[in-house]
DNA sequence: CGCCCAGGTGATACTAAGTATCAATTTAGC
DNA sequence: GCTAAATTGATACTTAGTATCACCTGGGCG
């Protein structure tokens, strides 16, 4: 089967595959687009039987580490979260005016960041990029 | 006189100079490195005379604003503050083990990133790449 | 199958980081 | 110095997240 579907994943780190978990993993699997832990807890707590507000944020933090669901930022600073498609290295395009989230799989930072940070005798451990602007939609409808 | 003193940005932007503001810019100035929200807010309280939480939180979004500081994020995903030393486009390298913020003033993104998000058709309007690693006092102290 | 217990849950309460409101105060230009 | 507009500070509220702790349950074991 699938193992990179989340119930998998959790399993395969050693931990339970409850069932506050799994209607939590379906309510996400559901979610259309960006989310904030906010929106998650109202619709977990609307759920039947009802997910309590400290079971989502645990269970967010979980997925968060797993990397089954990713922290996003745009523009205006606003924070979000949205259900990673993608196990690999890459960066989201936020669009600010829909708040659609992309993803970019090519890194452009790679590389030349290595050196930048060589030349400093900064030892780079990681990167977080987040690329803001107009989707392909809104720049349309910009245009009329 | 130094038309990039945060004093003279905040009138050039049409804001009053107000001494709570003069106040929180002298702390500002005076602090050594990132630092959070509360506190500066602590600071700022125990200031003689004390400046207000909704001040602080109203000064520190001007500030912001004017690029006199700017938000840093940890790997961990910890947010701060830092007092901005360049105006133009730049990065940060932050260290994870000591929380030191270096600018980054070569930007790694500009150019790839335009290519790449062409292809996508997603309209560029601005990027924010965070660095974490280690600096170079703790790769020294790393290795011991 | 049923026991057992570590890991998980949910209620509650707490902290940090803001935002909103509004009456009282101050600034800057006239 | 006067006045309008901007700003302040107190207070209350919101969102996000952590801490605690008694109770519950998933799943490995015999």
């Amino acid at each position: 089967m699938n193992s990179r579907a989340p119930e998998n994943v959790l399993i395969a780190h050693g931990h339970r595959l409850t069932e506050p978990r799994q209607r939590l993993i379906a309510i996400l699997s559901q979610w259309p687009s960006r989310f904030s832990a906010g929106e998650l807890v109202k619709a977990a707590r609307k759920a039947e039987p009802p997910i309590g507000r400290a079971t989502v944020f645990r269970t967010l933090g979980l997925l968060l580490e797993l990397g089954i669901v990713e922290r996003v930022r745009g523009a205006d600073d606003s924070e979000g979260y949205v259900v990673a498609r993608r196990g690999d290295h890459h960066h989201h395009l936020v669009c600010s005016s829909c708040g659609r989230v992309e993803d970019l799989p090519l890194c452009p930072v790679e590389g030349r960041l290595k050196e930048l940070a060589a030349e400093r005798r900064f030892q780079v451990q990681g990167h977080n990029l987040e690329v803001y602007g107009l989707c392909e939609g809104c720049v349309k409808a910009d245009e009329k």
